[in-house]
DNA sequence: ATAAATAATTTTATTTTGTTGAATAAATAG
DNA sequence: CTATTTATTCAACAAAATAAAATTATTTAT
């Protein structure tokens, strides 16, 4: 469990899988995420932020239920540590506090 | 101007330039954004994106006066263009989308 | 039982970002 | 003119992001 920092990439993925809850594995993530950046994604891409954060501490993995109704390979399902919830908060924060103090020039309304 | 997204540090250079107005440039981002995270940052990871977000088109920069008061090289001034704003927006809508979808077992105050 | 279709993950290669540390430059003070 | 201060630039390397192709596993149809 090696430790680095989040990248921008990962964060999002990170985040899509708390959404997601028992739906989190590769596919799925991609779909959602293309859906909320209205752009496409490579397998590989969510797949390979899914492997370092599972290095890093940030996700923990099971695969889901052995005999789905249709077709495939299994799915790999993975939920956020603790630890990662810790994180984005305190990226979250950071980047508030940034937002918080912009210039009165640039109307800052609503929620990050 | 080579056209590719905002990686996770240069966000954050990016928004504290915007902080900054008139004293953003490289030492003093530096000196602001290490505060703000809480631990040390190399010269050279600031100038590096603040020139590869230049080259994207996200700042422009000028040589600060001429005859500053006291010793040193010029500072060398950037300002966020319109673009960057747009993208800021854009992401920060994005995550403000996911942590709003949050499932209820995670509660969740406050702006992101 | 085999082949085709489907649903997923894994692998590999390349480009872009991030990080570090040392070198260089310009201005002022003495 | 030399030392000091304040800054930027450069070069080399590590990590993350992206893309495309390959592989694996399961179901359905014949």
């Amino acid at each position: 469990m090696k430790k680095t920092k989040l990248g921008e990439f990962e964060e999002l993925v990170l985040l899509t899988v708390i959404v997601l809850q028992e739906e989190a594995y590769g596919v799925e993530i991609k779909r959602e995420l293309e859906s909320r950046l209205k752009n496409s994604l490579s397998v590989g891409s969510i797949q390979s932020a899914l492997k370092r954060m599972e290095d890093k501490g940030y996700l923990t993995s099971e695969f889901g239920a052995a005999t789905p109704k249709r077709g495939g390979k299994r799915k790999k399902i993975y939920s956020a540590t603790q630890e990662a919830h810790r994180v984005l908060e305190e990226i979250k924060a950071i980047r508030a506090g940034l937002w918080a103090s912009f210039p009165n020039s640039f109307l800052n309304l609503g929620p990050i």
